[in-house]
DNA sequence: ATGGTTGAAACTCAA
């Protein structure tokens, strides 16, 4: 079974190349980040005519959060706990009920954060713990977890094309990093990390002074598994070659392959 | 040091 995330960075402008996407690739799940439309605005039919199953936590402009599943979509949560401590959509779960027992996928979409010092950056550092929160009790279930998004965190150098580049950016501070680890401690495989530990893998380029030409990318897309989803994990991969198609999004889809 | 680009929606912000 396929579990892939994706930041599109805007339905409306990437639906193409995600139908596209969807048509070549098949996963039975996928996660999508930074929809920017409303849970009305999201096309839910022209994802149905490929088989798709669709959950939305929308917001209008910025952010927002979708979950395509080939399998039926239950006990769907929209927003992090506590619900009330944001406006904004960034988190969707979902149980995902299949042949071969239920599992839990979130999309997650993490506050970039920059810049630094600002509340915008404390804002990040303060929704990473309410995930951490959320998943050291999701945990306890010993249940298969997938959590899948755009952490908008650069966990080590060598998930930078050049880190130092990076050392002013909310994405790379030790703090952010910190939080990654914390929420690693729980007993959360980042799997593509867990498959392919070379470095040199990245999953956005930005769209700024040849980003993509010149390879500067970095990792910051992460499919995390609890030990009972890890133990199940076969395969993870990147679809880099999307990232050169026309209106590309910045950042391309990261998949896992479990048993 | 600066500027470089994109999406959504509004004449700017977030990334």
């Amino acid at each position: 079974m396929r579990i892939a995330t994706w930041n599109i960075n805007g339905t409306k402008a990437r639906i193409d190349g995600l139908l596209r996407w969807l048509r070549e690739s098949s996963p039975d799940i996928v996660c999508l980040q930074e929809i920017k439309c409303t849970d009305d605005g999201f096309p839910a039919d022209q994802f149905g005519d490929l088989g798709y199953n669709v959950a939305v936590h929308g917001q209008k402009g910025f952010n927002g959060v979708a979950l395509l599943s080939k399998h039926p979509i239950e006990d769907v949560q929209k927003g992090l706990p506590p619900v009330g401590a944001d406006e904004h959509a960034r988190f969707l779960s979902g149980l995902i009920s299949t042949a071969d027992g239920a599992l839990r996928v979130v999309s997650a979409y993490m506050p970039n954060g920059n810049p630094i010092g600002s509340d915008k950056f404390h804002y990040k550092l303060a929704w990473l713990r309410r995930l951490e929160d959320w998943a050291r009790e999701e945990l306890k279930r010993e249940e298969p977890l997938a959590i899948a998004g755009d952490y908008n965190i650069i966990a080590e150098p060598i998930d930078a094309k050049y880190p130092d580049n990076w050392v002013t950016d909310a994405l790379y501070t030790p703090e952010a990093r910190q939080a990654f680890r914390r929420i690693s401690a729980l007993g959360l495989t980042d799997a593509l990390r867990a498959v392919d530990d070379g470095g040199g893998i990245y999953t956005f380029w930005d769209y700024q002074a040849g980003a993509w030409q010149r390879n500067n990318g970095i990792r910051i897309d992460h499919i995390m598994l609890s030990p009972e989803a890890a133990d199940r994990l076969r395969l993870a991969g990147v679809d880099r070659h999307v990232r050169a198609w026309e209106k590309p999004s910045d950042h391309v889809p990261v998949w896992v392959e479990l048993a």
